[in-house]
DNA sequence: AAGATTATTTAGATTTGTCTAAACTTTTAA
DNA sequence: TTAAAAGTTTAGACAAATCTAAATAATCTT
């Protein structure tokens, strides 16, 4: 697999995990930041490798071994986040484009040396689950600030979108993984949320709230 | 720079520091393992980019630009040679393909974080130098093992070949960097050297001998 | 100082990944 | 139930990096 069709099975990888049906070519298109027809051209490529299967005009699926790849590059581009951050100290909105480099060295000796020396890490500074060396993934159940209930208090696991600017916004506000939120108001006419942790309060919109994943915190602890 | 523009400067940087002549086209084919015509292509594009000076047939020499960005991918390579072996025990004999790869991530925040989480290290582990953040690199001054005298005690400081093959054939007879021996013969005959160390003696060809770098052990300590 | 040999460059293809513009399907909506 | 719109594919081009085969330049040998 090149670096190419790596990406390509990692977008597709992505939006398979977002819609449950097929990936379109326009999607994969604006995914992977490049005009339709050549996201046609690459798709074709990747059928004839029997890496995805394939009917004109009706969109594409990962096959098994499409799957398992792909889910590979994102246990690499996962294990190099959680490098980056821990060991070399970068924050966690610069982890992303390096891995995005990192994701490609072909090595599973590396790979899973490095899973070790991380003390084989099940999230990602995003919240994203790792996949293990099979490849299996542990589900991790979280929910959005949109579906929080007020009055209940959760912990910030994960965020959806992991661009810079969001996290830049979520560092200025001092949010991150592992806070304390308590929902204290949802206003409906615009669906901004009104929460509090650290003992001040705090209102954001829907599009930061939608961007968020809380875990309800346990009562039996 | 691409990937193969990198390989280039880093063979063509190389093939300067063996020899002080321009470096040939034939030289860059072999060293890079491909065709001389390919090499011809190359070396004009690298002309144009003004990365290295080239005279149809009368070879090719690094401009100082060339030389900088040769320098910026050996530190790398050599980096991430010390991170594979210190860090995820790697043996000597199997970093250097990895660091093959690892060599073109681009991000200078990550070589110089990587430089500073390994300590600062002032060689990989076959002995040779690392460049520092401004491309400086310490000489390190050192023998091969040809050259040695009969009865001196040296040190084992570095490997002219790195290749797997050799290495482990100095991993089977128990040598290593930082290995004292003595000279105990050369024998004129076909320059092999009769070394002892570690209480043993051993008889090594001419072959194995040129590919040892060693240091005379300081008589004042 | 030719003539032969070796080294190097050019010419023309090929593969990978991309693009624009045009053609073709599918979906939407009158 | 057609016509317009949206989505997708094909055709033809291009840049990067490589190759083979042919042409050209440099060098060695007698
Ligand atoms: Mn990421
Ligand atoms: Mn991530
Ligand atoms: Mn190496
Ligand atoms: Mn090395």
């Amino acid at each position: 697999m090149t670096l190419a069709e790596e990406n390509y099975l990692k977008a597709i990888y992505h939006l398979e995990n977002q819609s449950s049906n097929d990936v379109s070519t326009n999607a994969l298109a604006e995914e992977m930041q490049t005009k339709a027809s050549s996201v046609t051209d690459m798709i074709k490529k990747l059928a004839e490798k029997n890496m995805v299967s394939y009917i004109p005009y009706q969109g594409v699926t990962l096959s098994k071994a499409g799957r398992a790849h792909a889910v590979k590059v994102v246990r690499k581009h996962r294990l190099w986040e959680v490098f980056l951050l821990e060991k070399l100290n970068f924050s966690w909105d610069e982890v992303h484009d390096v891995a995005e480099q990192l994701e490609h060295i072909k090595s599973e000796k590396l790979t899973d040396k490095l899973d070790e020396f991380l003390g084989f890490p099940k999230v990602d500074p995003h919240g994203d689950p790792i996949p293990d060396k099979h490849g299996h993934i542990e589900k991790i159940d979280k929910t959005s600030l949109t579906d929080a209930q007020e009055g209940v208090t959760y912990v910030c696991v994960g965020v959806h979108d992991s661009s810079s600017d969001f996290l830049k916004y979520l560092d200025a506000n001092h949010i991150s993984l592992g806070t304390t939120i308590e929902i204290i108001h949802k206003e409906p006419f615009d669906n901004s949320v009104k929460i509090k942790f650290n003992d001040a309060e705090l209102v954001v919109s829907e599009n930061v709230a939608k961007n968020l994943f809380l875990q309800e915190v346990s009562h039996n602890s």
